[in-house]
DNA sequence: TTGTACGCGTTATCAA
DNA sequence: TTGATAACGCGTACAA
């Protein structure tokens, strides 16, 4: 078993100083022609590759970045990664990836375990819990020791950082606007507490009902306490509820609502429309397949990816802050009418 | 904006050495309870944490586990990935993901840039393009340096090294085997090139049809070349072949010809039946929902972390190497008839 | 009981 | 052209 080879060992090997070694693998001109070509063969023979952590430790600067999400359930989060990820391996960054699993407990031991010395900077969306908590002293711990953060999706203004979300009000309003164009006049909503973006959302569900003349009925509004499958309260919303659509704040919602009408005997979008936020996997090989709204997660971890690095190698901190919204798009399938 | 204060900054407030203060903050006995509680006290109030980078160096010890997974679109990967998560957190460990999408060499990029002191042991599924190419030198490299590696799912004989995989022949042939006891005969398959899984699964497939005595038709089988959907293929093979049920190696094919068959007017289970490998959200909210194989994948990333974590803590390298084989199960739902 | 010195692997500055 | 030295932050064996 070959060990790591360093510096150190080249530079015994070869009887020349460490700085020599190190100098000349940089191709230094202060090396000679010789010496450059005999250490660089003899490294490249050995495959020397400088240790990370001890550049980092020099460089106070790690070329990692974390990423803490709240699931992996949400297709969205995961596209959001697959942005991150893209993005900063083409400047050079590696993506850490933590999951808080929508508890608080461990969005704060996450961002505690990198926060040492482990990341250059942040990039995260908030766990339900921190939103329904309100608490916000482990980030602001974080960003008060000058580590550059990005927030995305779910976000608060209580932090100072960048952003980067979805115009969710407008969003949904356009979405409830295209249902009552197509005619359908008893729009529903399936939504969730504490979250800012379902709240968000919720707005754009009333607005758009306000100026198109709906009264507003409390009984169309179904909030489901946490972000998974509550299937009595649905299958009770869809007994007890008359409705000609439904707007959902994710894919799963609205998925798992089509399946409960459809046993019900009505016909998709016949009878009733789906529009569901997150264009996934699911709404696109669902049976009908799902208009939704894409958040582009791609593109929007990419942003957040491009403002955290270019803020990390930023020197001066300008203490601006930026909220970018990427723009979401209405996918027309087959669960609406057009 | 306080910066991140160091051992140094306390022991020159405090005027002590910094030793002194190390040794404090590790509750020795060696230190006078006074100025213990002194140092501990200031370093609280600052909110002293080691960091990471610095101790890593000193031990040699990142408490890094580097995980290398082919894409996130199939949602076996992102629930291993969780399964990884959690039980490392658990000891300790953070997690670094990288995506190699399918692509040698990104997945040889990504490796070496992990390799250098980032991680103390890898977690790898291997990109199809890897094994088409059949060239793992980049990982008996690594595995040369002595650092710990568990290949999963997607594995090879031709390195050593621990290995956590289902028994896809034997998963496969009891999919198989149940069609032909609900008196099916003319049973597909469709799968993938180049990719252990996919073969293994397809012996399966073979050796349940011999055993029922069935005679192979090579017709009944499609083979994709890169695992992703190619509508067209697909449209044909139904068109041109008949059949009464189907396997796929992996959801989203099986997902895609239910639509297909559907839109075609066949009912399922009645006319065709469907069984895809992973038991993802979209088998489980599928309409109608997908029988399917469950790789139990997070139970498998835990494993996996497992025994990664064991060995790098085990100083003395055995250089024995352990298959763990993690049983799958059949889960029956809507696409296939008791 | 406290402090000094060294090493982890690298880089940068300054001296030879 | 090369090498010695210090520094990044921490921990520890050893000396005081």
């Amino acid at each position: 078993m070959k060990r790591k080879i360093t510096l150190k060992h080249i530079a015994r090997e070869l009887e020349v100083s460490i700085s020599t070694v190190s100098k000349a693998l940089k191709n230094s001109e202060e090396i000679s022609k010789d010496t450059k070509e005999k250490i660089q063969a003899f490294a490249k023979l050995y495959n020397y590759k400088p240790n990370n952590i001890a550049v980092s430790l020099k460089n106070k600067r790690t070329k990692n970045i974390g990423v803490i999400i709240p699931n992996i359930v949400h297709h969205f989060f995961t596209t959001v990664v697959r942005g991150i990820e893209k993005y900063a391996n083409e400047r050079g960054y590696n993506v850490i990836v933590c999951l808080s699993d929508e508890s608080f407990d461990k969005e704060v031991i996450n961002m505690e375990m990198l926060a040492n010395g482990s990341i250059d900077g942040f990039i995260m969306s908030l766990s339900t819990e921190t939103q329904a908590k309100k608490d916000y002293n482990h980030i602001k711990e974080v960003t008060s020791q000058g580590i550059p953060l990005v927030m995305f999706d779910r976000v608060t203004d209580e932090v100072d950082c960048d952003k980067v979300i979805i115009n969710d009000k407008d969003s949904a309003y356009k979405a409830v606007k295209k249902l009552l164009d197509s005619g359908r006049r008893k729009i529903a909503l399936i939504n969730t507490e504490n979250l800012s973006v379902s709240n968000a959302r919720t707005e754009g569900y009333y607005k758009a009902l306000r100026e198109g003349g709906i009264s507003i009925d409390e009984k169309l509004v179904l909030t489901l306490p946490h972000e998974s499958i509550d299937e009595k309260a649905i299958q009770y919303f869809f007994d007890t509820v008359s409705m000609d659509a439904v707007l959902c704040v994710n894919e799963i919602f609205a998925i798992y609502g089509m399946r409960v009408v459809q046993k019900k005997g009505l016909k998709i979008p016949e009878d009733i429309s789906f529009i569901g936020f997150t264009d996934g996997l699911l709404s696109k090989y669902a049976n009908p397949s799902l208009s939704a709204i894409a958040q582009h997660g791609e593109n929007m971890g990419a942003v957040a990816a491009q403002m955290l690095i270019d803020k990390v190698e930023n020197e001066e901190d300008d203490e601006v802050y930026r909220t970018e919204i990427i723009d979401s798009t209405l996918i027309e399938r087959e669960s609406t009418v057009n």
